[in-house]
DNA sequence: TTAGGGTTAG
């Protein structure tokens, strides 16, 4: 049988004279091989040949006995990357596939056996076929990859993966060592994307449908489905399932790739190929939640490289994300430690901040230098401690700021650690500018948000469900809608404060009553001596000298936000509410018609309620959430947060 | 034999 244009080996045969001879590479083993150029590849030949991974979809089962793999290969011979030489190779074991991990490998293909299909050149297993992959990646080791135990590897075969790898690090199409991966953080409705993640807990959900939850270090800005866990037998990892809690994102993956994803096992680190970010439809029988989500589908099929492939856990590429899931995982564990030191320190003397020193303060300090928080430093306030008695000495109820024992705090832009891709990041605004991206909620929210953030645009929004489960102390931007508001009587909205003793009341009747006073004269309405500080210099035996200090006025408000993830109750006080209502002094309400009526316009525009045929504005807002005690529940602040909106 | 890149529709 006579070979055509046959450049395979191996061979110590001298070349024929109707074609150049090709350049010849001499391995350990002392064979000669000559290596084909893809441009001059021809049909119904076996040839050897070294080229790029331009294309491949990872090993899946097929119908018949084998598992498959396609691949297209291309080389620097080819004027167009679109063409190249489609590849189908097949093998009982998937380890005896070529060991493709990314596109830009490169690849030493020895009796490739080139066939017709469809008119097109194929690359099939000849006899004697053997394959050799490198990392194409600059610097990397040209440790082979192989596919048999027996292969030749000399001098000259590295040269030639060098070479290769210059072209490839030169040619875009390829060269995705540079390229930052897709994150959770960056997932937007309708894309389908390679997800590099570690799967914390998995379930098997019937036999076309496998759970995984997974992260990676950041958090989705879309909100999206969560899986009804209920008869389902959750197999998790489970000292990391709770630090991460706040980060887990269901992927559900079905059909053909069931049983792949059943090889796995929590902890392990897997990239998720082509993962559809698709509009999630709920059952018409549902309870359908207020707002838009979005989940996390592996279809079936291998389009486009579909399926799931292990990934060491040191691999390159997950350097960014490993640090990402550090910074979150040590985040979790200060919190933890620091709500326990916080609990020793109450047993002993309370530490106070000088007198009129507010919370509002504090979270100024806090929010100072964001940008060292985008690169995952920490910072650290002082808590408090005014905050933290109020729930003591409040008098009214339930409707009141309750304590606060932050003293360390991570921003959530700790998430975004490996979240920047470099194509966004001339879409992160200005401050003052609220277009933050480009995807469809944004643009909603251009048009109708009631409030805007006073700085942070470059963090990301977390959406509730993620928030309600998050560690404390935390900072969150949010976006959600306001589905109620307390005290609904917006001439409760202020009540008086005393900045010595912390202690707070509501208006008290003798302050209701409208006062008469003289023309031109302020209505005496903001002399109120505190009660507390009076009682307490009786006791002290000081009451004839002191001078008991004037309670002032503040905002205290409480807010539920909804985003359709979930729900969250927010508390809004002092300087935050102020900042908020555009800077509108508190005041008595009850004797301030016109700040009254402004306070009205603006909850009337906020919350229209459910008989309005107004729907309620999206609001940005940033929460930061803390605790009273160690095993206390998590509470919620509006912070650095202003109304976009006028009264009427 | 299988699949033969070029999205499911949960």
């Amino acid at each position: 049988m006579s070979r055509i244009n046959d450049g395979a080996g191996p061979s110590t045969r001298r070349h024929g004279n109707n074609r150049p001879p090709p350049k010849t590479r001499t391995g350990v083993t002392g064979r000669t091989y000559g290596y084909t150029k893809l441009c001059d590849v021809k049909v119904r030949t076996t040839v050897n040949v070294y080229a790029a991974v331009k294309f491949f979809k990872p090993p899946f089962r097929s119908r018949g006995t084998d598992y498959c793999m396609v691949v297209r290969l291309v080389d620097p011979s080819l004027d167009n990357l679109d063409d190249g030489l489609k590849c189908l190779f097949f093998a009982k074991e998937q380890s005896i596939l070529p060991q493709i991990h990314s596109v830009g490998d490169i690849i030493r293909i020895h009796r490739l056996k080139v066939d017709n299909f469809r008119d097109e050149p194929q690359g099939n297993k000849g006899p004697g076929f053997s394959c050799l992959v490198f990392d194409g990646r600059p610097g990397a080791t040209v440790d082979p990859r192989s596919d048999s135990q027996n292969f030749t590897f000399g001098p000259e075969d590295e040269e030639k993966v060098l070479e290769l790898r210059d072209w490839v690090a030169l040619t875009p199409e390829l060269n995705v060592s540079n390229c930052e991966l897709t994150t959770l953080a960056d997932a937007e409705e309708g894309q389908y994307f390679d997800l590099f993640c570690q799967i914390v807990s998995m379930a098997k959900v019937d036999a076309t449908c496998v759970l995984f939850q997974v992260w990676d270090g950041t958090i989705p800005t879309e909100p999206f489905r969560k899986a009804d866990l209920e008869g389902l037998t959750l197999d998790r990892k489970a000292d990391l399932a709770q630090k991460v809690k706040g980060h887990l994102v269901d992927v559900f993956i079905f059909d053909d790739h069931v049983p792949t994803a059943l090889r796995f096992k929590p902890g392990d680190f897997v990239r998720i190929c082509n993962l559809h970010v698709a509009k999630y439809k709920p059952p018409d029988d549902a309870v359908r939640p207020s707002g838009q989500l979005v989940e996390f589908v592996v279809h079936k099929g291998t389009s486009f490289g579909r399926g799931l492939t292990p990934l060491s856990s040191d691999h390159p590429n997950l350097m960014d994300m490993k640090n990402a899931m550090k910074q979150v995982i040590e985040s979790s564990t200060t919190a933890e430690e620091a709500t326990s030191e916080q609990d020793d320190d109450a047993c002993g003397p309370v530490k106070r901040k000088k007198t009129g020193e507010s919370s509002a303060e504090s979270v100024g300090s806090l929010v100072e230098g964001d940008s060292n928080v985008q690169q995952g430093t920490s910072m650290v306030f002082v808590g408090d401690s005014n905050m933290e008695e109020i729930d003591k000495i409040v008098q009214q109820g339930d409707s009141i700021v309750q304590g606060n024992n932050v003293s360390k705090e991570r921003d959530s832009n700790l998430q975004k650690g490996n979240s920047k891709k470099k194509g966004k990041s001339s879409t992160v605004p200005e401050e003052g500018s609220f277009a933050s991206s480009s995807n469809s909620t944004n643009r909603r929210c251009l048009l109708e948000t009631g409030t805007v953030l006073t700085g942070h645009h470059h963090i990301k929004v977390t959406p509730i469900h993620a928030v309600l489960t998050h560690s404390t102390p935390f900072k969150f931007r949010l976006k959600a809608q306001l589905v109620d508001y307390s005290p609904r009587d917006i001439t409760e909205f202020c009540n008086l404060f005393c900045y010595t003793c912390n202690y707070c009341i509501k208006i008290p009747p003798s302050l209701k009553q409208k006062v008469c006073h003289k023309e031109g004269s302020e209505p005496s309405d903001s002399s109120f001596p505190c009660l507390q500080c009076k009682r307490r210099q009786s006791s002290d035996g000081n009451a004839e000298s002191a001078v008991v200090p004037n309670m002032k006025y503040i905002y205290i408000v409480k807010l539920t936000l909804d985003d359709g993830t979930g729900l969250l109750e927010v508390h809004m006080w002092k300087e935050h509410a102020e900042v908020f209502f555009k800077d509108l002094p508190p005041c008595n309400l009850y004797q301030h018609q016109e700040d009254r009526q402004v306070l009205s316009d603006y909850m009337q525009q906020l919350c229209p309620g459910a008989g309005s045929q107004t729907a309620a504005p999206w609001l940005e807002c940033c929460i930061m959430s803390y605790t009273v005690k160690d095993s206390g529940p998590a509470l919620y602040q509006i912070f650095d947060t202003t109304l976009a909106l006028e009264a009427a």
